[in-house]
RNA sequence: GGGUUGGUAGCUCAAUGGUAGAGCAGCGGCCUUUUAAGCCGUUGGUUCUCGGUUCGAGUCCGAGCCAGCCUACCA
């Protein structure tokens, strides 16, 4: 971007006066002895008084001008002080270079703390030092910055304009903090896996391709954790987790972006069972280490409350096929093919949602995924899922016709799906091959081949980060929760 | 990919087919305790791009670019 206006063009005249002055903006350093919001703290907590000299820097964000007085705005990362500059004080060259300022630059302030006559704990300036000048202007404090385009494509705009967008971020960070702490105290090694893949496995999604240049081939981006996580459940690591980047080159929506953050972790002797104990215990202990509360409200732009999410447990079980039937009718499952699509189509109105070659349990599914997955707000676990979704799983005892596996709703998405891992290299690779279909090459042997070295049983558990953020922060969209969410490249 | 809504000053937004505007920011002036400071004055535009219709287009038509929402693939 070469443009320049009006405003930039008066910001470079500030600077070319400040050198004037004998200031260089770039080259000035400034060591804080307190954070803005430690400084208004302390003098309120008494431990600072008018006598107490402090250095604080940060960016200008606002400025009243009186004439021979100026109160300046000061913001940092921990908060905003006030800074009152009075010519007779700092000086006359000293206030000609305040007179330079513009609302962005980055100053660095020494003086006292003092009460203003109306109240506001402030810094009396003694020294301004100018460490860094902005060129370009803010956006405009009091409107804020509320284009879509340029809040994603510019975040830091964002971030400076809008302190609630700072926040979710902040508590974004704290939430995958929280995952970590949660997961290290019980035993759960973090390990990298690769991005770079021979063969994309774990999910069924498209992936991006690369290529290597001295090796001389192409390589996958990863769309799951999964079958390098089990691996290492076969070399020993008994409790392993992954925090990381997934790709899958499909569709950008609300809920889709082409790089996604997935928790993957497995636990040696433990089953689907076990893993519902420790998603509803982390996620449990996130809202209460990060929101302070178990009791989510979700807003809408005018601030009213739009759903409550009540994360309290024991969140409600329920199988697959009960909630099917709660919607699609007692006798769903009686019915045959045929009369299940016919129903499907014609009462319960998915005509868009089913093509003529899906098969019976897609039919089924779509009634899963349009009616019944929307719906579920509250916390649910979905049991006893259909085999055909989940070729990694094993059966479910008590029914053939289904694995152990459940499908964590919340907020009516899929949060988190867990399953009893399928450890029978034998049903494991019958799966796969079937699953594969035409397309052998898709099958990775590496992985097989690991499993027919003994994996223990295992419950493993992937839980969507970004998800996750979205149902705990209160967010509609996956990009209010990704720091620079993927769009088309401008030009 | 399909549908739909939008793109005007740095920001937030106006403008029946008839001189492109306001608030804030900026710039100049006054003001030594302000809080979205105030008062007076004032600069600032490829109306997303390219074509068309018209005496005349920000506005109507066509194509394109970018974005939001819905939808599809999917988590």
């Amino acid at each position: 971007m070469e443009d320049t206006n009006q405003l930039i063009e008066q910001r470079k005249a500030n600077l070319a006066e400040l050198n004037e002055l004998g200031v260089q903006p770039f080259e000035n350093k400034i060591t804080p002895t307190i954070s803005c919001q430690g400084a208004c703290a302390k003098y309120e907590a008494g431990e600072l008084n008018d006598e107490s000299e402090v250095i604080i820097a940060g960016r200008m964000t606002a400025h009243r001008d009186m004439g021979k007085s100026q109160f300046i705005d000061v913001k940092d990362g921990s908060g905003r002080i006030q800074v009152f500059a009075n010519k007779k004080i700092i000086g006359d060259d000293a206030f000609k270079v305040v007179k330079c300022l513009d609302l962005g630059d980055f100053i660095g302030v020494k003086g006292l703390m003092f009460t203003t006559k109306m109240g506001e704990i402030s810094v009396k300036a003694q020294e301004v030092t100018v460490v860094s000048k902005a060129l370009r202007p803010m956006p405009a404090k009091w409107e804020g910055l509320s284009d879509t385009e340029t809040r994603y494509r510019q975040r830091y705009l964002d971030l400076i304009a809008n302190d609630e967008v700072k926040d979710t971020f902040l508590k974004r960070s704290a939430i995958i903090r929280e995952i970590r702490n949660f997961l290290q105290q019980r035993g759960f090694v973090e390990v990298e896996t690769p991005m770079m893949q021979n063969i994309p496995g774990g999910a069924a999604a498209t992936p991006f391709v690369t290529h290597h240049n001295s090796l001389g081939c192409d390589f996958y981006m990863r769309i799951a954790l999964e079958l390098y996580l089990k691996r290492l459940l076969v070399g020993g690591i008994d409790k392993v987790f992954e925090i990381g980047r997934n790709f899958r080159n499909e569709g950008l929506s609300r809920r889709h972006n082409p790089e996604f953050t997935m928790l993957e972790a497995y636990e040696a002797y433990g089953d689907y069972e076990s893993m519902m104990e420790l998603l509803q215990g982390m996620v449990c202990h996130i809202a209460n280490e990060v929101l302070d509360t178990l009791i989510i409200e979700h807003k809408n732009a005018d601030g009213e409350v739009t759903k409550t999410i009540d994360l309290t447990p024991p969140w409600r079980r329920v199988r697959y096929k009960d909630l099917v039937k709660e919607k699609a009718g007692d006798d769903w499952f009686d019915l045959s093919p045929d009369d299940r699509r016919e129903r499907a189509l014609e009462e319960l109105k998915l005509q868009g949602d089913i093509e003529a070659e899906c098969e019976d349990f897609e039919v089924t599914n779509a009634v899963f995924e349009k009616l019944i997955e929307p719906t579920l707000i509250q916390p649910t676990f979905v049991t006893h899922v259909p085999k055909e979704l989940v070729p990694l799983a094993k059966t479910a005892p008590d029914d053939s016709s289904a694995v152990e596996v459940f499908e964590c709703c919340i907020n009516g998405q899929e949060i988190a799906p867990a399953y009893s891992e399928q450890n029978n290299p034998v049903e494991q690779r019958e799966r796969l091959e079937h699953q594969a279909g035409e397309e052998q090459q898709k099958l990775d042997d590496d992985f097989l081949v690991a499993l027919e070295h003994g994996m223990p049983p295992a419950g493993g558990i992937g839980i969507g980060i970004d998800r996750l953020c979205m149902m705990l922060l209160g967010q509609e969209s996956i990009r209010d929760v990704i720091l620079f969410p993927q769009l088309r490249p401008k030009s």
